[in-house]
DNA sequence: GTAATAGTGTCTTTCAGACAGTATGAC
DNA sequence: GTCATACTGTCTGAAAGACACTATTAC
């Protein structure tokens, strides 16, 4: 479940100890997404709206206290953020590299060298960390977010690894806020998908109230994509793009007032992609 | 399973009566991703290259014979088309109306004034047949392919609704050939993807032998693609975009000799975003 | 007045789409 | 020679990206 408040992505989480995602078993409802929607009402008392499913995730790993075998159905859910009994994490104290809007250099001070030493001289891992980095020649990809956190997995650099492997930890840094069981992968997943998506549906909108003005747009776009995106192009791309109306009505801001937009539902009919172009 | 022989994109299925997709249990695998492969070696004897996950489908409709409830997760495969034991069906003989490449009307007679009778004066269908279909204003999107077939099951002009209602067939015509339980849902799914997939990632390369022309590589896409593209831009974008490399050696055509073309595999170095543009 | 934010005009480069043309084989 | 296919050159209009500028508030 995500939602954008204060130009953070954040993520609900249940659980007091180390944050869970909202879970639980499938059963006798008629749909997976059905399922999906009694518990997200059973376990944090809301009803929400756009729903997507996102993976499915199913290695022998997952095995539960009980022993028994899992096969999880991971969704997407996007929301306007609300109180509720659960607790809203900022995504990127989870996945802190993801977040590229400040100094566009390394946000994560030494998070590169880590993963320098785990690549060594082996080729393969020197070329994974050079694609989902963007190192070199190799352009920062926004939507590689879970072969980020794979690799950082793999490198023993996610608190996950040692409590999967049963082993101690050892005296590295670890990066990002650790989550329960195979949590934080889903919550890369949904990242990756969600930036994939921003591009080309408009999938933004779930995210704002009714009307909002162009800046509030951009800045929710720059909070997911994780970087900032040129302001005055944004607006002409999307009021060309026909993605918003203005509604006439303007909000004061602390400068010039400005004015309130809203979502055309009908921009669907007339174009097949839609969405805030290319990040 | 998906192959391209002779421009016409394939599905391999199994089973004498209603063809069927590859599929079996989960048992003690590793991985989900393992257990398919185990299946798919098991009962067509192949092992494959790329694979994908496709979508999770758990509506309580497919109960099994014995009663107990499945959860299918269905994998996207692609491959060179192999003998097998399998058989390779065309995949537009079970979603013909997905072929535009011929005149770019609609080539499947009766399906339109189907939905046009099902949808009547109810606003609501009216829009979505309009948006699926390309009607009026709203240009044709190949990636909704699974909406179309949705909605042409839920029309009652495809076979699976009467089977999945048990009631008896009306005089109505029906389109495409019909699979068995779900699994030409799963097909459309596949369709939807893999045409997505194609304008952003370099998977088509998945599908054609080691070197090609660049006329074999623009018909193999325009079969997934379903519909014809212009030939001197595509040259153009692929080699402009670095996707491929000549080999210098030549091929006879019938025409004027062709260059043999390979992938090549650095330019994901180099762009995040590597496919065959838009189509 | 300054600072801050909103919004516009315009230029350049890139790229998609279309068209016309040339090249090289089989027959 | 014709036919078929491969390949190239170039024009046009749309769109992406960058920059300079104006507008309207609070203080």
């Amino acid at each position: 479940m995500v939602a954008v408040t204060d130009d953070r992505p954040r993520i609900l989480t249940v659980g007091s100890e180390t944050p869970a995602l909202v879970s639980g078993d499938l059963d006798d409802d008629d749909t997976l997404e059905l399922a999906m929607r009694r518990l997200i009402t059973d376990q944090v008392g809301l009803s929400v709206g756009y729903v997507e499913q996102l993976y499915t995730f199913g290695d022998r790993a997952r095995a539960r206290a009980d022993g028994l075998r899992t096969v999880g159905v991971a969704y997407l859910v996007l929301t306007r953020e609300v109180t509720t009994t659960g607790r809203w994490v900022d995504w990127y104290h989870l996945l802190p590299w993801e977040d590229r809007r400040g100094n566009a250099g390394s946000p994560v001070p030494g998070l590169m060298s880590g993963l320098e030493r785990w690549a060594g001289r082996d080729r393969e891992r020197r070329r994974r960390v050079q694609l989902s980095f963007g190192i070199g020649e190799t352009p920062w990809d926004g939507v590689r977010a879970l072969d980020r956190y794979e690799l950082i997995y793999e490198a023993g650099l996610a608190a996950e690894w040692f409590v999967d492997h049963g082993e101690e930890p050892d005296d590295r840094d670890r990066f990002g806020e650790a989550m329960h069981l195979d949590h934080r992968r889903v919550a890369a997943t949904a990242l990756s998908r969600l930036r994939g998506k921003l591009s080309y549906r408009p999938v933004v909108f779930e995210l704002l109230p009714e009307t909002f003005t162009l800046s509030h747009l951009r800045r929710t776009v720059e909070s997911l994509a994780g970087q900032k995106l040129h302001a005055q192009n944004f607006r002409r791309l999307v009021e060309r793009g026909g993605l918003v109306e203005g509604t006439g009505r303007m909000v004061t801001t602390g400068g010039r007032p400005a004015e309130l937009f809203r979502f055309r539902r009908d921009v669907l009919m007339e174009r097949p992609q839609v969405g805030v172009g290319r990040l």
